[in-house]
DNA sequence: ATGAAAGCGCTAACAT
DNA sequence: ATGTTAGCGCTTTCAT
């Protein structure tokens, strides 16, 4: 008989089965060593009861808690919405537990590592879009619990993330293959907290180099996300003498809103003025954005996978890198530029 | 001395320190009866050794975990990362873990509502966006685990939502005052899986029905998200006989693609045709899109509160209803209707 | 193949 | 104010 109230424990569960505790619990954790009957007739106590392993006590005497923690700056972004949802699908299926800490500020992004609550609750940490200090990384090292760092390139640390580099000048190259050359390049101001993507920048200049096309700082502005901001920097490209025939935005969101700021301006989207943009954000597609496109959601997958790995092989590579490809999607926010009058 | 591997116990702590294990336990509890000599000494201890209690074991004795578990469709929607948002802030206030369950098809679903891994690994369980069969709240019921209903409306049973009768009234309410009198309604086809709002509907036509005007239902279309989707939908509505002069979607995203499909096809909005959406969504400003605003940042605050207060007070209403309210945002999507030519 | 017993790291009741 | 003791619900030897 359970107890009147409270979950049943696995004593109720023997008692009921007819047999003892420790052959519930080889049962349930799938054990060779069990007589068919024996299985059986846990199997029916178990259902009768609905019954459910405590993982508490479990990982109180396996060490091990079934859980894996994810610290995250936000929750609402299409990237970091589409990495948990992979991360979430790859815990799933290894029947982990996905616990997320999300970290808004600086005050508890010290807090966080400074205490590192997720040590004693998770069998593995992962880090996604933190550009994290030396002496956050080093702190994570000490705590014995393996971490991953998604979406970011961390040294001799298991890590998962695309090529920027290669995937923004291969879409700067599409560009300059239309006949581009006067190529603007927008940033995305992020403050000194959530992680960016210089390297996308790299990927743009090394493209425009190869072209032998000199880099021109006048080209390369900077915009936070909003009308005003992207506003602003479509009128600072708009106003040059020389002004732009395309632009390359560091991400899809940025490069959407300047679509519409242009044609907002009744400048025609791609006939005067191409927009390029990064991500495949979910939302590219109706608004016919070109994009170089990564996956979020496999990004998120292969970490949780590689967490997992992590913790069942101790011998396991904990510095593993894991590259993932982009790949260019043509749609109609590109073309050839207007011919000059 | 900690032990070489693993982390260090409370009993370490307690050695360091040169008190009893419980003297430790109470002051990291915050316990008045300790000695603040004590007290300080455990604090160095618990530097030193970086020590961390874990939940597990003092979960085992508590019969609390200090978790919340959340069920969500998805983690890549405005809506659900913004209620997650909410949510992770409101336990992070609290002291409490966020763990996520998503479950994305049928077969998870069955999985989750019968075995209930959040049964025994959190102290409540919060429930967004589903529409739950009467069976499988029965079930929520039947464990001992406070349940909150987010973002739905659950009879009986703590739940915290918005007014959306009140709130798409109001909004159909605008459009009317604007003069509009053929005012389509745009609904969101979810499949049977996910949750949809009937309830918008209805103040969109008890709006109509307050002011006289029959509701026509070939003015009710249906879409998914995307381009052709929404490309139907408007193509259904342009080529009525007494096409519409506002249409008001379900959801913002819907809204925006049909301002998008419309600009497409050189229908000024809101010249020609108004739109209004329904959510604020982030990208709505810069869209330009008039709409019913519902925060679902809040919401999921909220809800988070709530959670935290039935766990506290056994005595409080598990029924208890909270319910939001929504505005009304004037943007420059929606104007008087053109003159008839 | 199964059971008895020890103990994981903590909290709570009971001493003092 | 502090220490001692007894478990919480499991897993894991060690017997048998």
């Amino acid at each position: 008989m359970p107890a009147a109230q409270g979950h049943p424990t696995m004593a109720d569960v023997a008692q009921r089965a007819g047999v003892s505790v420790s052959t519930v619990s080889r049962a349930l954790r799938g054990l060779s060593t069990v007589s068919p009957m024996a299985r059986q007739r846990v199997e029916a106590a178990v259902r009768e009861l609905s019954f459910v392993v405590s993982r508490q006590a479990a990982s109180l005497v396996t060490g091990k808690t079934g859980t894996v923690a994810v610290v995250t700056p936000a929750l609402n972004t299409w990237f970091l919405g589409s990495a948990l949802t992979g991360l979430s699908t790859a815990l799933r299926r290894a029947g982990r537990d996905l616990l997320v800490y999300t970290v808004t500020d600086m005050a508890e992004r010290d807090a966080f590592f400074n205490r590192l609550p997720a040590r004693r609750n998770a069998d593995a940490l992962l880090v996604i879009s933190f550009n994290l200090t030396p002496e956050e990384s080093l702190r994570l090292d000490g705590h014995g619990v393996p971490v991953v760092y998604v979406s970011q390139h961390a040294r001799d640390r298991a890590s998962v993330y695309v090529d920027d580099v290669a995937g923004a000048r291969r879409g700067t190259r599409h560009l300059l293959n239309l006949g581009h050359r006067r190529i603007a390049y927008v940033q995305t101001a992020t403050g000194a907290f959530r992680f960016s993507s210089p390297a996308r920048q790299i990927g743009y200049e090394q493209a425009l180099t190869e072209a032998g096309i000199p880099v021109d700082p006048e080209l390369i502005v900077r915009s936070s996300l909003g009308r005003r901001a992207t506003g602003e920097a479509v009128g600072h490209l708009l106003g040059l003498p020389e002004p732009p025939t395309a632009v390359f935005a560091e991400i899809d969101q940025i490069a959407m809103e300047v679509i519409w700021t242009l044609r907002g301006s009744r400048i025609a989207v791609p006939e005067q003025i191409s927009v390029l943009g990064f991500d495949d954000h979910d939302q590219a597609e109706w608004m016919d954005l070109t994009t170089i496109a990564q996956s979020a959601e496999e990004i998120g997958r292969v970490a949780g996978e590689l967490a997992c790995e992590l913790i069942d092989d101790p011998e396991a590579d904990r510095g593993r890198h894991i590259v993932l490809p982009t790949r260019l999607i043509p749609r109609g926010s590109t073309a050839p530029p207007a011919p000059v009058d």
